[in-house]
DNA sequence: GTCTATATCAGGATAGAC
DNA sequence: GTCTATCCTGATATAGAC
């Protein structure tokens, strides 16, 4: 149920869910929606959280994975987790976009957002500190900032249809050897 | 009357545009709207062709301004232009910004879309090189893609409020530091 | 060109049976 | 828990007078 209602958001964002056409998918009525969630609202929440539960999920298998992994590939691998096409990861980045997007009219959703934002950001920021030890903690927590801000940026384009999925890793690799040359060269 | 549908679209998102709210801020009855564009679809393809305009105009005015100004100062300039204040310019991001996550769920968009993206990066390429003349034209193409790809991620997180617009000017500075120097430092 | 109705319709939500 | 049927609201769009 669940799983149908990240498909159905995937294919029409947020704005465009309606319940109706979330019953077919899920192969069930309107009237058992509503039993399930309070209104549309609700459908909505539970959608973002199982979202977000899945995105983490596949975050802690990266990680695990990433045990091999030096800390460069480590940073490398969570930065481009989201430019893959797999239907679940172009589910997830396409409901983050949306909730970005939406939050802007949506003053609601502003503060989830902004909390699962910060924490990303932090995450980021580790593994930049595992890298350059030595740099001061607002000069990663900035390109921490920046790199986010611009996977965000490249996934809207790549979604929208405006950037192929191999070029938009390949500037995300660069910006990243960008910022380390930046921090490298502050020490 | 247009002026009326860029505000009216920029408090409540294109997919959020109400043709009712439009005629009361414009201070007509909604036939006269409908009088006026065929349809609903109509309003938004004669708003986004006006704001489109009014981008162009005041990034005309800025290169008229900027004749003063050293090649990094009107790059500096142009990138940031997106990060200002003014009710003009917020409603320009925010239609930027939605037409851009509707393109997601769109397809008709994504031409147009794709076309003033290309634009707009060959214009910072084009600044890029007037700092870095024998950088080659790849390194100065994917440089602008990353940032205005970055302006992008930035603005969106400054208007769905994850960032506020001095620290957003902050990260954009500085995200111009680090490619200039990767650009330098390839040659 | 502009207004006051009003038709029409889509979609969210619920009642009540099983 | 799940369905069928239906209500109700809000929004698009049009008719027809001025």
């Amino acid at each position: 149920m669940l799983e149908a209602a990240a498909r159905v958001i995937a294919r029409h964002g947020v704005r465009g869910l309606r319940v109706e056409e979330l019953a077919a998918e899920a192969g069930v009525s309107t009237a058992l929606i509503y039993y399930h969630f309070k209104n549309r609202q609700g459908i909505l929440r539970a959608t973002l959280d199982f979202i977000n539960d899945r995105a983490e999920r596949y975050t802690t298998d990266r990680v695990a994975d990433a045990s091999s992994l030096d800390a460069r590939g480590e940073l490398e691998q969570t930065l481009l987790l989201e430019f893959q096409d797999s239907p679940e990861v172009r589910e997830n980045s396409t409901a983050w976009g949306e909730l970005r997007a939406s939050a802007v009219f949506e003053p609601e959703l502003r503060k989830d957002l902004a909390r699962a934002t910060l924490v990303w950001v932090q995450d980021v920021a580790e593994l930049l500190g595992k890298l350059h030890p030595v740099a001061g903690a607002g000069a990663l927590a900035q390109a921490a900032e920046r790199l986010t801000a611009l996977v965000e940026g490249l996934s809207t384009r790549w979604l929208s249809g405006s950037l192929p999925l191999a070029h938009a890793r390949t500037l995300m690799k660069e910006a990243i050897d960008a910022e380390l040359v930046r921090l490298g060269n502050q020490r």
